[in-house]
DNA sequence: TTGTAGGCGTTATCAC
DNA sequence: GTGATAACGCCTACAA
């Protein structure tokens, strides 16, 4: 009754009001607590009084403010997703995955492109501190980078790394790029490949790593000695793809196959082959990861190295949602990879 | 002094107590007035005090809750987009143009797919609506769908509407699909192409109605009487794309030109067409939109319909900011319209 | 210049 | 069963 501003006469007469369970319990004749109770189900209300409560919700058209339901709980029920570029095919997919995880369990997932920069990383990280995400999935573009390191661990937010890793600090989740590699490195090998270069970015994370380890291992079981000169391993941008690749077929000795690694990488790729009037696989051999429709409908359609990018961002959400859960007791530390698949197509010829 | 609960005092032993005003108040022995005004630059705080609060927030490590914040001023500096699938390269650079307007705004947009079902974008309005979102940028599958439009309407949040329109009841910010379509039939023509198909989706869109009215015009132009059979108007999707491209071509009288207009299409088409061992242009000439990497290194290279998917939705965040800055004074209903290019390459053949 | 107090919209803890 | 009331974390009159 004291509660009873002048607001409320106003309400006709100006801008119109947000409206509150106050309305709604106005409406209905009772209290605040009660309309809170019907809406969140909780047990001993009556029947008649729960039925005029759920009219005045349907009448005024009204639906509770989560912000002041998350203050009040101290939650945001929010998660934030920070990678380079939402245009990146596999983060989209990453995306659209976890959206389906997080949404029936009433998460916001917030996707934000940092476009590889340090800086806007730790923007992010600040921005989901101070909106007071629950979680974040994160596929930074440096494990190693102190300020980002720092903003993780400031911020005090649970999280997972996908397609990344931070030593045995946190729980991640990646494909297994160390059995692709190694799956593609082994099949050039049995084609009779042994001159074969490696386009890819990515310095400094999981991904990057575990193919290089997986290449040399590769080439160390063959007995053959890598040729350095043939790792071009700056970036992932269809731009690099273009010059390196007109790079290495313009050597003396060019490798008669090479890894293109990286979805963007491709296009740059195929079009530098273009470019100088080189065809795979007859002047070179080809194979790119991920898969994807343009390498199937490529002429001639091109050997791929597959993982699901949609199953990651399901499993990086649920892992991290069960971690969410357990807070309190300190997460354990996990790693998760989903298997990769060698797609055989025809862009890899026997030599 | 009356606030300071005993949970000051657990603050040591239990769990991590979130950080508040209270305690950079506390900490810089001013109160919590004191440190709003100084993390809000209001003028006239004496500046030795302030230092004694920056320093007090430095050291805590504290950020302001921006739920607390946006809960006081009735806000949450949050835009919801919706439409279909994030995997959609042409969403996804839509979502990083409008990124790049909100982020310095202090806006945070949050992407969300519905997989072109109403039921979904109806929950997805209806979720920003309870997370109390300042905007909406929307592209529905229906424009005309009753249960979205009343969605909208009860939601009562400023919109703007993305390669869609509501009649002249919304702002719109489109591609010049009518233009785009018209060049690149007429393109055909002078090509000598008489039997031109058309594949694409969005029926109930702005986008098939401008594409269908230009086929149709372009057609009585030049005095060519259309075929209705060469229509097949159905779905975006790649599968969808594979078989109508080899129903039409397995016709008694094929197209002699077929427009495919829908990202996704593309790669559905020229599967399609490989499928059945047909070539472009050699079988049938092939224009698609919108223009993509793929677009420009398939074999041949394909003639596109381009168009800036990136400053679409610079412009939709841009016009909606402006939008939501006026709002009070009603908003003016006003249609925005980027300009279209037909790439030429070398899927189109004289006949 | 700084402190106090009330309120933003909700929920949980008391009483009745 | 239901109704007051005190938080949640912050900002802003208003008072001092």
């Amino acid at each position: 009754m004291a509660n009873e501003k002048k607001s409320t006469g106003e309400k006709a007469i100006a801008r119109k009001k947000r409206l509150t369970v106050h309305d709604v319990a106005r409406q209905a004749g009772v209290s605040t607590g009660t309309v809170s109770r019907v809406i969140n189900n909780v047990p001993g209300v009556g029947e008649d009084v729960a039925r005029r409560v759920r009219a005045a919700i349907d009448d005024l058209g009204w639906l509770p403010n989560i912000a002041a339901q998350n203050i009040r709980a101290s939650t945001s029920r929010m998660i934030g997703f920070i990678f380079s570029d939402i245009r990146n095919p596999l983060y989209a997919t990453m995306t659209k995955g976890a959206e389906g995880v997080f949404g029936p369990r009433g998460y916001l997932l917030v996707s934000s492109s940092s476009d590889g920069r340090m800086e806007r990383e730790v923007n992010l990280i600040d921005l989901f501190r101070r909106r007071r995400a629950d979680g974040l999935i994160l596929t930074i573009a440096d494990e190693d980078c102190p300020e980002v390191r720092s903003a993780i661990a400031r911020s005090g937010i649970s999280f997972v790394m996908l397609e990344r890793a931070l030593g045995d600090e946190a729980t991640s989740i990646s494909a297994d790029h160390y059995g692709g590699t190694r799956q593609a490195v082994e099949h050039l090998k049995q084609m009779g490949h042994r001159r074969i270069a490696m386009i890819t970015g990515g310095r400094g994370t999981l991904v990057m790593r575990e193919r290089l380890r997986a290449l040399e291992d590769a080439m160390a079981a063959g007995k053959l000695d890598p040729d350095p000169d043939l790792l071009r391993l700056d970036s992932f941008d269809a731009e690099y793809g273009y010059q390196q690749v007109q790079m290495l077929m313009g050597k003396k000795e060019p490798p008669t196959a090479i890894l293109c690694l990286g979805v963007r990488l491709l296009p740059g790729v195929v079009s530098g082959l273009q470019n100088m009037g080189k065809t795979f696989p007859g002047d070179v051999s080809l194979i790119c990861s991920n898969d994807t429709e343009t390498a199937s409908i490529l002429t001639p359609p091109i050997t791929a190295i597959r993982y699901d990018a949609h199953m990651l961002g399901r499993m990086a959400a649920a892992v991290l949602l069960e971690q969410i859960d357990q807070k309190g007791g300190k997460p354990e530390v996990k790693k998760f990879e989903i298997p990769t698949e060698l797609v055989l197509r025809e862009s890899v010829r026997r030599i």
